[in-house]
DNA sequence: CCTTCCATGTAACCGGTTACATGATTGC
DNA sequence: GCAATCATGTAACCGGTTACATGGAAGG
């Protein structure tokens, strides 16, 4: 295993945390109450940084509060019932425990991604061939900065009034790399079309 | 399953190709012969973009020579066998009909990265901690970017003598880009030190 | 001689997604 | 009345990693 379990210890025995957990628990502690609006929340936010899924919300949302992470009310409304998530002085304390805790060194940069390793084959194509895909390449970065500032951002922005500033800066931070990249493969693309 | 199957039709069937099975047959095109060698060559290339492992190279080899991508050959070296591979016509087209086929709108941009998910719940933290972490932020895409001009862009140009030029330029995108965050974050940084 | 590297594979596990199943509420 | 949205959950599957198991070759 090596370094650095990522284990929270708990009054109620120890809780093995690991993104997506604290991507719900973080989710609740900014104010999203249900499973299904912290999947909304992270489809228009986080989605970028680290996607999820229905099926993966609930059940860790019903462990988190297992663990008293988080605290669960019925909240009914009608006929229908749903469930209102808040979290516990344990559960904040872990976040912070966690975002406190970053090591630069085991976790190495990453840019998992098929169009950057399409392009790194690229050699095998002839000249015509690798200048469409890098326009390709280049139509998505703008896709995406163009997503983040039309969708991401002013959502986002909204949440500056409840004193959060960080997601803004973090959707900017997307948007701008992603305008970053596309300049580089503007260049890339002046040259192998000269 | 809506659209864009990842299925390429061979004599013998039909493979479904997924981004490690180009990764594999990629690698053997540009000419590493056996698995052990495509793992090591793609941990100094291609780890950042698409990571892999022995446990998933060896039988996706195995898949397409089964498949008529991939050709095999013993290459026994003294008393040891080992496994010599090479592209087939069949595999040389699979490989340039993905590289061809690249559609921005399915494959949407994602940095899908635990630091930034991090960042992004910042908020909760003190404005010291706060500033700790956009330094540890840094501290990491000055470490890639270091890592990248000082092992993997040399590693790359090696090959620029065989023609191949695009391993460099992707190398290099990964390392301008890893600086560009560090930058931001630097500017970042200053606003939230003032 | 002994360590490191070369070399190939399998089994078990885990993290995450897709698809399935169900039903109430709201807004047109 | 009907469609879209809110709401919660489970089952099956898949992609990928870690750990296990084995042994020859090369270099000091």
């Amino acid at each position: 295993m090596g370094l650095g379990e990522p284990v929270f210890s708990t009054r109620s025995g120890s809780v093995r945390l690991n993104p997506p957990s604290y991507l719900v628990l973080g989710m609740v502690s900014l104010g999203v109450r249900s499973g299904y609006a912290i999947k909304k929340a992270a489809d228009i936010s986080t989605r970028f940084l680290w996607p999820t899924s229905l099926a993966q919300v609930y059940p860790e949302l019903t462990r988190l509060e297992r663990h008293g992470l988080l605290s669960r009310r019925e909240d009914r409304h009608g006929a229908r019932l749903r469930s209102a998530y808040t979290v516990t002085a344990e559960g904040r304390a872990a976040l912070i425990t966690w975002l406190r805790s970053y090591a630069p060194d085991t976790t190495p940069l990453q840019f998992r991604d098929e169009g950057a390793l399409r392009l790194f084959f690229a050699d095998t194509l002839d000249a015509g061939d690798q200048l469409t895909l890098v326009r390709q390449l280049r139509k998505r970065a703008q896709n995406a900065s163009a997503h983040m500032r039309r969708d991401i951002i002013p959502a986002a922005e909204a949440l500056e009034q409840d004193g959060l500033r960080f997601p803004t800066l973090v959707a900017h931070l997307g948007a701008d790399t992603a305008d970053y990249i596309d300049n580089w493969l503007s260049r890339l693309e002046k040259e192998l079309n000269p």
